[in-house]
DNA sequence: TTGTATGCGTTATCAA
DNA sequence: TTGATAACGCATACAA
């Protein structure tokens, strides 16, 4: 059982209210009080209890950060980012993984009702929020990263950092139908529905095909999961099509990783048999052999962009949309296509 | 401001306590009173304040996960499975990144006086704590993975689940002897500090030159953090030592992707010029081209065994500890030394 | 400058 | 079967 205030108190002689005075820096304490007060904080390693701290607060520090596939190495750096900032300015941080299955809004929720939250970080999401799940929030200031609401939505319910997905793939495929590319594969995670990332970054592709006059065939589209695995055998199955593909844009460097992979060990060379994009900007994108291009993401600038929002909403600031830019990396992993 | 226990209550036209036991489903209730307080329940979306009712309650159901190395790509399938496990029992989980200025055991107890656990589960860390500092925490159940406690430590105070790194590291480097190395880089994070990781998988390292009859050279040994840009500079740095290394056994996967980096992007050839043996598992080092030869560690059995052990010991169960095989995949990234 | 007393939302004990 | 009420540990308004 660990020593309470009251334990505290009896040991330095004082109440329990002058106690929480000393601790929380309010009021006037004789210096001679403070120093029983803290020796006798010391000597019974006390840490106050915050179910009772914020039981009593009318405002929690509590944020609460929820991620849908935290084992994304893409949102390695967010988590790494997000932990630090958050620790920097003396909040906890509560991480919550949100599953395919749940709702991240209604996750927020809980955690929300459960635990007096004074701010909400969502790293990863759908698009298919309605106003009325936003509102549902109360409050609450949240801040969306790589992803936000559908247009329908309120744009003051909410903030969000994102970057263009739909216009950076539209150039990350214009790059590869400008090398002479007539076969691209698409490789994403639910692209066929709407409301996802990989929907958008699908309707960018598209736009690049039509700018280029090529045909849209949805058999050169594949349904990943962000693993290399996945784009593995998306590849091999694109590689052994009657008309097969001379390039690749992949929405996430896992995928693309794996579809490197494909087309390696299948004795083809990159980018002399195919050229490969990858999207995201993750470490092994760039140290795989070849290196891939990427569309390279700012993960650290949107990290700490989200968390400065985030914060300035706590001090009463108006929410913001922050588009950054993102960046076509070249490093050699597409070429022209050969005749 | 959210619905609270008294809102409820009002609403159902009953007490406070009838809705508690409702909802606790402790003590009879009639079908009538439990259909009301059930509706109102619903009719104002009412969340149990967690706060109060860990205040109030003797025993908490939270579990907290402290990771040291947050943004390891090898801990994303523990997270994964740890995350899935725990809500699979039905408690909530908090995460806690342990920086590298910290200790695990001391975020522990502030986490532990903070909130009330009723569990603790340690991912990475170091072997530097003493029995005292695991005595602070009391009875609440705890569970190593991937490191432990030294031998000094009484092993009725923690339970742990690892694989022999040690001898794993060992045999690593035998198969690289075999093939007739001899000068065998050795790259990791601290392998000069005592009761680290990567000092333990160094003992092994000399263990196998040892048996191989090779000198030890201390030049040889390369300190480097758990990302391939370290792995890849280290490997420069090998590659032109005026007697350069063949082979390359490195206590993680990151690092071996970067390793390997540095001998393909000089126009080396892997395993013909270098051999590379990596360690953990990780996706990517099988997708990489060549794939990449690791100790692998399994993962998903460690985490599930780490969370099984921690329902026994909640339920009154004895500690444990469990050392897992890891296995050498051999993958086609070593192969025999040039004469 | 310090202490007393109250209540945050919940559970549990005791009466009714 | 139900309701009134006392705690849990803390912060704070008010009194001293």
């Amino acid at each position: 059982m660990p020593a309470s205030i009251k334990d505290v108190a009896q040991k330095a002689g004082v109440s329990t209210a002058t106690v929480s005075r000393v601790l929380n820096q309010a009021g006037k304490v004789s210096a001679e009080t403070r120093r029983k007060v803290l020796g006798a904080v010391a000597s019974c390693h006390y840490v106050p209890n915050a179910n009772a701290q914020q039981l009593k607060r009318s405002t929690s520090r509590n944020i609460c950060l929820c991620v849908r596939g935290i084992t994304n190495p893409f949102f390695a750096a967010f988590l790494r980012v997000i932990e630090r900032q958050i620790s920097l300015r003396g909040y906890p941080l509560l991480i919550e993984a949100v599953d395919d299955s749940q709702d991240e809004l209604a996750v927020a929720q809980r955690v929300l009702n459960e635990r007096r939250l004074c701010g909400l970080l969502f790293l990863g999401g759908t698009y298919l929020h309605q106003a009325e799940d936003f509102m549902r929030l109360g409050e609450v200031p949240r801040v969306l990263m790589t992803f936000n609401a559908p247009a329908s939505v309120d744009r003051e319910l909410y903030s969000s950092v994102i970057v263009a997905d739909r216009d950076i793939s539209r150039q990350a495929v214009r790059h590869l139908a400008d090398l002479g590319h007539r076969r691209i594969a698409f490789m994403a995670k639910s692209p066929f529905e709407e409301n996802t990332t990989g929907h958008l970054r699908m309707s960018g592709y598209q736009d690049a095909l039509k700018d280029a006059g090529l045909p849209f065939d949805p058999s050169l589209v594949f349904d990943c999961e962000y693993r290399p695995d996945s784009g593995f055998s998306s590849m091999k199955a694109a590689l052994t099509l009657a008309d097969p593909v001379s390039a690749v844009f992949a929405a996430a460097d896992t995928i693309a990783i794996g579809a490197a992979k494909a087309v390696l060990s299948q004795g083809l060379s990159i980018p002399r048999d195919v050229s490969i994009i990858g999207f995201d900007g993750i470490d092994m994108a760039e140290y795989y052999h070849p290196s891939l291009d990427t569309v390279l993401q700012p993960a650290e600038t949107m990290a700490k962009r989200a968390v400065e929002i985030l914060f300035e909403l706590i001090n009463g600031g108006a929410n913001q949309h922050i588009v950054l830019p993102a960046e076509l990396a070249r490093r050699g992993s597409t070429g022209p296509a050969l005749l």
